[in-house]
DNA sequence: CGCTAGAAGCAAGGTCTTTGCGTTAAGGCT
DNA sequence: AGCCTTAACGCAAAGACCTTGCTTCTAGCG
């Protein structure tokens, strides 16, 4: 049964909090289940109890960083939008921070649920856009579409290339995308 | 200094062994160093000296098991040889074992070298349908293209999606790069 | 044939992980 | 309002794992 506006939520905000400073104070190599227990004033064994494991736990908090914070700005046209989102999306993700904060949300998660939360909030930004171009009059593709021509293969060179990546490359998916025969067609808007 | 044909290599390959044995006899997450050691006939410090970890070790083996055996297969069409790659490439990564080595790889990694193999590996089948192909004479995308286009697409699913992927989707990456305005036009070859 | 250096064995110490049991506190019930 | 139920936490001990200094062995070299 869960209790959300109990002791559990305490403890969990407490130790998601413990997390956070010891990541920033010793580095995240240096974590340990008892070292974030006695920041967050409990016993190691709550942690084990609730999380299983470190890494469940820094994937838990891995996830909760990798959540936006605010809708995407609108630049008024479907090209504009997307340009910009996936280059600050590419920007976060190719940092050292970002790439950490997506190995532990991808490693520690038996389940693949923290994996589908990080791929909802993208899907999430893009709906949020695509929504805007169509109340535009814009033509605009469907999310998958844009999944699959922008954000996975950012993901793929993020995780498996050991290449650095720039915004040129963010911006030649995009324009990949909407010059395509799947996308929109350029609808007067500038592109 | 490396010590290729010495007492280095019977150790490696004792250990590389004994992860694949104790891998089908116990599970996955029943291995632990000292287990490994045993079953090799080492001292678990020689593990922790060598590999460092065993995520690390488990991510060596993951990388062997995911190394093609054989070059893809020659269908005498670009399409057809895409298609069926793009199909096994999918199958095999898609069932829980390929998962798992997936993940493994990707996990005990801490300078990206082993996904840089992994994603090597798929690249250099690519490269020789895509060589084959313009020997026949039939136009073909780049590899960077099919990398973008077909393989991180379904890589972003196997990672992020909980849905199941079946070999409609392989078919329809590789239609949609092969239509579209970056990819070859179709040859007079069947497609 | 002796020398050098990298790699493995051994063993002890420390840290982490697991687990049983008692206690606490949140939510439901009368 | 007060009791009951139950999930979650604290405590502590036991066990497993990880680290590390030192020694021994072996492959390659002069």
């Amino acid at each position: 049964m869960a209790r959300p506006g109990g002791r559990s939520a305490r403890v969990q905000e407490a130790v998601h909090g413990a997390v956070r400073e010891l990541e920033s104070e010793v580095g995240r190599d240096a974590l340990t289940v008892p070292l974030v227990a006695a920041r967050a004033g409990v016993t190691p064994s709550t942690i084990y109890r609730r999380w299983g494991d470190l890494r469940e736990l820094l994937s838990d908090v891995a996830v909760e960083r990798l959540r936006p914070e605010a809708p995407p700005d609108d630049h008024g046209a479907l090209a504009a939008d997307l340009t910009t989102w996936a280059e600050q999306f590419l920007d976060e993700m190719t940092s050292p921070p970002g790439r950490a904060y997506l190995r532990d949300a991808l490693l520690g998660d038996p389940d693949g649920s923290n994996a589908g939360r990080c791929s909802a909030y993208a899907a999430d930004q893009i709906d949020v856009i695509l929504a805007r171009a169509t109340e535009r009059g814009e033509r605009a593709p469907d999310v998958e579409t844009v999944i699959d021509h922008v954000v996975s293969p950012m993901m793929y060179r993020i995780l498996f290339r050991p290449s650095p990546l720039d915004s040129d490359y963010a911006h030649h998916l995009v324009a990949g995308l909407l010059d395509g025969p799947v996308g929109a067609a350029s609808d007067g808007t500038d592109a």
